[in-house]
DNA sequence: CAAGATTGATTTATCAATCTTT
DNA sequence: AAAGATTGATAAATCAATCTTG
């Protein structure tokens, strides 16, 4: 902690920006998104997961990795889903130890629908506002930063940010 | 939604890199802070928020409106802070409608204890990646989406993303 | 024992009134 | 009636076990 020095005013700017950014932009999709199709944003996640899986089916672990959930929240979410007829569980009878996803006739419709809508309200919040450079460059620090953040957290003990020498 | 055309590759990439990218980033940070101070992000920007405002004390809508949040949420978090004993409540004399609230003693040891240990986060997780190029980048970025969606709300009825004449 | 999954309890967030003051 | 605020009920996310299979 000792030597961090504090956020250059440039620093706090795009700090505080990008937290805005990224929670308002969300904001309005996901807001949109339920007014117009009923489904949330976990919702929409699940589904699109699923639907672009070869069978419509994905194991649920997987489902969870790709959306940085964990296990319990995930079950839960699930449970919610196949309430509501999006997706059906079923074991995986090669390995029980696994339950598969599958995402039902009615979740397919579901997400077919949803889809088309959901284009326009990100187009609408998010790339109506931004220029093609601007777009290569929301992907450009996406890619940059996820990056780090994978190799960030198999580093070693951590010196980090503080001079080892 | 007629003619709204499907996102290009890139757009896609960049939609699905920006949603894991706000997501990550602010998971590690979040994490980070929870485990080194004890606060969750929403704790920390109430009590930013005190802690940059002249008395330490603002009115309690402000507090909303600057996180964004609606009031039944604002008035749940500001409870549990308050029987933290990391703000306190008091009815405004002038204006009783108004409740402001201010930051105690140990509310401003928290906050106090808590920056430097963020700003080590943002670091690690945000600025370590990036170039002063890509710092600009975000905010720009924030600062043209964010100024979008100030317009956006307030347009007439929306003939957005369509062709209108 | 480790990994996948589920369950129940607790904590937060959201939704729908309600209350007060202007 | 409108705006600020609170409350209680519901829904969702997190936490801590637990269970099963390899």
């Amino acid at each position: 902690v000792a030597d961090t020095p504090w956020l250059s005013d440039e620093e706090q700017r795009a700090w505080r920006g990008f937290n805005q950014l990224a929670r308002q932009v969300t904001a309005h999709v996901t807001r949109e998104l339920q007014r117009t199709t009923g489904l949330s944003g976990p919702d929409y996640e699940v589904l699109v997961l699923l639907s672009e899986a070869p069978q419509g089916s994905l194991r649920a672990f997987e489902i969870g990795t790709a959306a940085g959930w964990e296990k319990s929240r995930l079950s839960h979410h699930l449970t919610r889903m196949e309430l509501r007829g999006l997706v059906r569980r079923q074991t995986c009878e090669a390995d029980p130890r696994y339950a598969d996803v599958v995402l039902t006739d009615e979740g397919r419709a579901a997400i077919e629908a949803a889809a088309p809508l959901h284009v326009e309200h990100v187009r609408r919040f998010f790339f109506a506002a931004l220029t093609p450079e601007q777009v290569a460059a929301v992907d450009g620090l996406a890619e940059t930063v996820l990056e780090h953040l994978a190799t960030e957290s198999t580093e070693p003990p951590t010196c980090s940010s503080t001079d080892c020498g």
